[in-house]
DNA sequence: CTTGATATGTAATATCATAACGTTTTGCGC
DNA sequence: GCGCAAAACGTTATGATATTACATATCAAG
């Protein structure tokens, strides 16, 4: 038993270069670039790119960790444990760089709609808001 | 005079490198991407990528362009000349590499509000669905 | 214990984007 | 026209992101 900080992992276990990249992105109060995680990770024997794009890969078909494609950067879910989700959309910060992960409904299934009426068949959606969190909004 | 071969410009003259830049996007039948263009635009003098950047930034400016986010590619717009446009969806064949651009005022209302029920400041928004066209699934 | 699938390590390379210069062209008031 | 400022341009270098290719190691099932 190796006893892992805690497990995110929904019955899959993870490999030690998974669970640390994912550690990393749950530690962060942002998205990270893979480059960043590289070097974050580099006192645990992290040497090239190919390891951190590895776990994400594994972590993202997990659905443990999102890519905002917008950023070319990477967040942790943060859904509660578990839960099954469909599409989700993500509010970024151009100030302070936070990202807010949510999930409507309503707008997916009318994404669903206009697909179903043009024939297309969705695989992954990408909702991306840029702009200003309520704080910096204010601050501004 | 330098008689433009045709005219997209709302009113605002486009460079000759801007011009060189959206035609290739419009003569294409999918998105470019930024060294796609500049190697498609040699012959015309074009030698650094930052010669295809800035075009594409000024008509993305215009609203004249879209990036697509998830490809890091440039696609030009296909709406009615002219037409002043909110948020727009594209729907991306991942077999062919078709990309169709939408809108759903919807979708875009309800994205709305949500952020005005946050706080957000929305500035840009993009929606991008990835999977399979009409064809390119009956085809599967 | 063998075997196949998955994960890993490493180097090299491909792809995407911008910084920092200086020069040229353009719009425009005079 | 002339002078000026803003915009666009040209060029080199560099930075940032991502993948290919290949060898090795680990794990889980029969």
């Amino acid at each position: 038993m190796n006893s892992p900080t805690h497990d995110h992992t929904h019955g899959h276990k993870l490999t030690r270069n998974q669970a640390l990249v994912l550690g990393v992105l749950e530690k962060a109060d942002g998205p990270l670039s893979a480059y960043s995680i590289l070097d974050l990770l580099r006192e645990d024997g992290f040497r090239a790119p190919l390891q951190v794009y590895r776990a994400l890969d594994k972590l993202r078909e997990l659905g443990l960790v999102h890519r905002i494609e917008s950023l070319n950067a990477f967040v942790s879910c943060n859904h509660p444990a578990g839960q099954a989700h469909g599409a989700v959309a993500f509010a970024i910060c151009e100030n302070c760089g936070g990202v807010t992960e949510f999930s409507r409904q309503d707008v997916v299934k009318q994404l669903a709609d206009w697909a179903r009426s043009e024939g297309f068949e969705a695989h992954a959606t990408v909702i991306e808001l840029r702009g200003l969190c309520e704080a910096c909004a204010k601050a501004a």
